[in-house]
DNA sequence: GATCCACTTACGGGTTACCGTAAAAAAATG
DNA sequence: CATTTTTTTACGGTAACCCGTAAGTGGATC
């Protein structure tokens, strides 16, 4: 059963929103909080006071307006409420729609659910929260197919580092050099010539352009 | 004064927050729509039975869903609506934060308002809406700082061709024949080089990978 | 330690991109 | 229409990138 929940999120209409969805469903007590510092910090009381959240409601990404946060974004605070409260259900309500990124969520930080904000987000919450009340987790319907059909191209850190450096304006000869100083192997130039030309090959690019694009969509870089 | 406001959003969230938002400005009648193409439609009648919008809040990007819409985004809606009701005040709310395309809106669209999916979005639409209740324009506070921090470099038609055609795979030679066979002047190789060498000094890049991720980032791609 | 295997590196030739200079063409000016 | 100015083009040398082959390296297995 959910009875406490908080959330955290920065838009104000969102916030309000969810707010109401919560109140729909008749949770007894919803917090809500627009900073990431102050949800850690609500977390981290109730666990004190023995009263802990039943579920963390939050968005990815945050905006900076000049008050210093230590939190960055959703990412660090499902990491730090994690080791506050680890059995803390976390429902994801975010505009991000990279399946790429979704899929590592539920893979690398196992939260419980991902809300899109997207045309049905309102139904669709109602129908996440009672899912993990249930202690199921929430998997968006139009999700699994996403990931299905996504580009399945796996890019090794290596590959992710090169094409990093390359979008920085390094030349090939100055990567091998870098990657020789920081003690990285394999950092010959070939290596990275061969690399690079076996992605581009794989998903069909000419020219590294292409490549550093497609990386940007895919939330890469 | 506003009596009458159609509010054109996908996310359900947003939607039903704006309304609520609405509500507590005491607006007469309320409309609202998850379709661009609804957006129109219901202008278009109010416009026909003498009793035209007041004002139309919409979203700039739509999400796509299989229903067959004819209306694809934000723009195409400004410049529809505009065409059936020109007078009519149009508020922009979008999470869009690139402040060329807003200042975009604001000189190419004549839009009336921008508030930005941010922080305290409830209370800068109440303003906003307060602001255009009075025949003002609503211009966010904190853009106009934005705009003069912003790279300020120009990017001409012929500029953003080449770029394309760069990200699409095209090498420089290949351009130069697009562009002939386009009947597009210049297009001479050298030409191509050299704008690229101006470009990219101009803004402290040393390879064309950083150029096409920077063009991407502005929307300009 | 010998053999195999996968991976990495070195090297070389061909192509493309880079960048300067100078000639040619087009546009602007008087 | 002649002249100046700007823009476009042609050309050439250098450097970076592309790509194949061959040689080298390191780890696993027996």
């Amino acid at each position: 059963m959910i009875e406490k929940v908080i959330i955290a999120e920065d838009q104000e209409f969102a916030n309000l929103s969810v707010q109401r969805t919560m109140e729909e469903l008749q949770i007894r007590q919803t917090d809500y909080v627009f900073y990431c510092d102050d949800a850690l910090q609500k977390i981290k009381i109730a666990k004190g006071k023995q009263e802990p959240y039943d579920l963390l409601i939050t968005d990815l990404y945050f905006e900076e307006d000049g008050t210093a946060q230590k939190i960055a974004g959703g990412f660090d605070l499902i990491k730090l409420a994690r080791e506050v409260q680890p059995d803390l259900p976390i429902l994801i309500l975010s505009a991000e729609s990279r399946p790429a990124t979704i899929d590592m969520l539920f893979k690398q930080f196992a939260i419980n659910g991902y809300v899109r904000k997207a045309r049905h987000d309102a139904k669709e919450l109602k129908s996440a929260v009672e899912k993990l009340a249930k202690g199921e987790s929430y998997y968006p319907q139009a999700l699994s197919q996403m990931v299905k059909q996504v580009n399945t191209y796996e890019f090794s850190d290596f590959d992710i580092n090169i094409i990093k450096l390359i979008s920085q304006g390094y030349q090939q000869k100055e990567i091998s050099e870098y990657l020789k100083k920081h003690n990285i192997r394999p950092s010959s130039l070939s290596t990275i010539e061969k690399r690079l030309n076996q992605i581009r090959e794989e998903l069909g690019f000419s020219k590294n352009e292409q490549l550093v694009l497609f990386c940007k969509e895919m939330g890469i870089l």
